[in-house]
DNA sequence: ACCGTCACGGAGAGCGCTCTCCCTCAGGTC
DNA sequence: GACCTGAGGGAGAGCGCTCTCCGTGACGGT
């Protein structure tokens, strides 16, 4: 009858597998966890009965006493606010209400709207939960863009609410990445954290990017480049930046017309429509993503220019948007999803031996050839 | 000296603070947890304790016995093949490695690959987001694309593991639904379920967004007009399709030529492209979502068309796709955010009142004219 | 026949928290 | 003064699990 009474009520326990099993807790425990030997006979009597009585562990008991949740924070991390001061006008990061007070935001200016307003966060979250999935463990999806929420992605994990974390960062300046490593909290980063802190992360080789396509445009034959830079507050949007204009300085050309994005389509087009006033003869564009690849593709399209006949272009990161673009688009890949399946190895890794170093590993971009370049 | 070794070794429990404090466990936790009366100048003591010892409530343990997580899964439901088409095999479970093994897969042609390349999810996220985070809930990801990560859902959810379920289903036939319902397990749905279940859901009414489409188009005078419907395993798909060809009719134009589409990008260009070579002469076409409808849009250039001028396009969401769309998209809104944070709303109130029945909120789609038609 | 040595199962002590009791004490009330 | 009341605080029993001990019995070497 407890038995009946059980299986109407609460969720079966180890307590009544075991009773149905006829052996003890610790035993039904061994099987479930396969640890130790335990008697072949005794084992089918315990699975027996565990599918008998609809058995499922309960996870937060477990947590309790393995200090282990099979769980870890995929955190985008950025400003939603905080001035990012270096850089003036072109910060491209809007500002919105940042209090002391969890964001009852919503809607299309909100951070987490915009952050999902690129494919690139799609793909972190591919890679990471392709790699995470098999191994059992889940993520659980978090924003950090104010001190409020940092402080709340720290609680969470010193609560052990998660293993560990995985930090996507958006911006440079990001406390957050320090706030982790002070509290000796385990996590890996995306992108190298602009002060040095005792923490893995992954990383592309954005110079190197940038120079496949500065060669790939100069190979072709174009003479009058310019190039439209990611945000520069950014490190990758530097270091393309830098990569782009080093390249082209060994070529010869030490001088190569600017025009400063913030990542969007939008930008892209409002960059090009700069460039486009004041070298109206230019013949290459390089821009620091995909986005605003396609953003510049439209304007030129819009002032007559053929691409790429009259004027090459050339994306970054290989995303959707490069292949849905008109003309598809010839860009530097930046392979994300393998990146984000290795920063979840990195983290496995350093939950599975708390004492290992911090390590990073970088990742070479290749140049994907399409139609626009 | 205890003290000392709290501080370095590990994190401090409630019995800390309570020593501390020079109170009682239980009075710590009902300050911490702010229920039944306690003595202000204890309260702050308590306070001061807790900042003192730098204590966070262990998540694991809380759970265990209020038997809540504060943690929802946000669940992406599907199969793993999408073409699906002839939807004759009614089974709409296309033939995957669907074994008892975890999927390893990653990369392009993965289900969660597949999932973020529609900016729709993104926008569901964004709206759950939102609604959960200034409440404290933590969605974890999770995706339900094949037998096995169905079970694994069902399993986590039974293990307390979440409070709840968010369910985004891609598919008809999907089991989910129903595997959850009959385990009486909370959960919300995006979409109206194939078959019907106890369970709440939000949805938009499809046809009302046709409809709007179809008296746009006719409004600006097309009079040769086709569309290209989304998948038509799938009620969004079949429901658009219904209502835009029930307004047409209505109009006088019985017969509307029809392109199955799959939602994205290509499968709107192959449509458009069969469309054209039927019928040349059309002058106005409405996608079943703005991705086709860029497509559309591509190839109508492709073959000398001017949009909105030679034929008018409409597509469907007013996701970002629209607005970076050449030319911006006229397109029917769905506020998917809106919905998003609603079904987080229903599961919420669900949870507080388990015995609430299950209910249903349907919201009406808004035509936002822009430049394509 | 004796003593390791395994292989295997059970007992039971927690993990850190919440929450129900129960106690105490101040302040009425008759 | 006896009694009630309610506010405020403590004790302690678990929540369901893991894991360290320890006990037992089979086996083999000497």
């Amino acid at each position: 009858m407890t038995d009946a009474l059980r299986s109407a009520g609460a969720a079966p326990t180890l307590e009544d597998v075991a009773r149905a099993a006829g052996v003890s807790r610790a035993t039904v425990s061994r099987v479930i966890n396969g640890v130790r030997n335990v008697d072949p006979t005794i084992q089918e009597a315990v699975r027996e009965a565990v599918s008998v009585t609809g058995y499922t562990p309960n996870r937060a008991a477990r947590s309790l006493v393995t200090r282990r949740t099979d769980a870890v924070a995929l955190v985008v991390s950025g400003t939603g606010v905080e001035p990012a001061e270096g850089a003036d006008g072109a910060d491209g990061e809007p500002h919105t209400a940042d209090g002391g007070e969890p964001p009852e935001g919503a809607g299309e200016g909100s951070f987490t709207a915009r952050v999902f307003a690129d494919p690139f966060f799609g793909r972190v979250v591919t890679g990471v939960v392709d790699y995470l999935r098999p191994r059992g463990i889940h993520p659980v999806l978090m924003f950090a863009e104010s001190a409020w929420a940092r402080d709340e992605v720290v609680a969470y994990l010193r609560q052990g609410s998660a293993d560990g974390a995985l930090i996507v960062s958006t911006h440079a300046e990001d406390p957050l990445p320090a706030l982790v490593a002070e509290a000796g909290l385990p996590a890996v980063l995306y992108a190298r954290p602009t002060r040095p802190a005792r923490i893995s992360y992954v990383d592309l080789a954005h110079r190197d990017g940038a120079r496949l396509a500065a060669e790939h445009l100069l190979a072709r034959g174009c003479r009058r480049i310019a190039t439209i830079s990611g945000p520069l507050d950014v490190p990758a949007g530097q270091d393309r930046l830098a990569g782009f204009q080093e390249t082209m300085a060994r070529h010869g050309h030490p001088y190569i017309p600017v025009a400063e994005g913030g990542f969007t389509q939008e930008s892209g087009e409002a960059a090009m429509e700069r460039l486009l006033t004041e070298h109206p003869g230019l013949d290459g564009v390089f821009a620091g993503n995909d986005l605003m690849a396609t953003g510049a593709c439209h304007v030129l399209r819009d002032h007559g220019r053929k691409v790429p006949e009259d004027v090459a272009v050339i994306g970054f990161d290989d995303s959707g948007a490069a292949a849905a673009c008109r003309p598809p688009l010839t860009t530097v890949r930046q392979p994300v999803e393998d990146m984000a399946a290795e920063m979840a190895r990195l983290l496995l890794d350093r939950l599975a031996e708390p004492d290992r170093p911090a390590t990073s590993v970088i990742f070479e971009p290749t140049l994907v050839v399409r139609a626009s370049a």
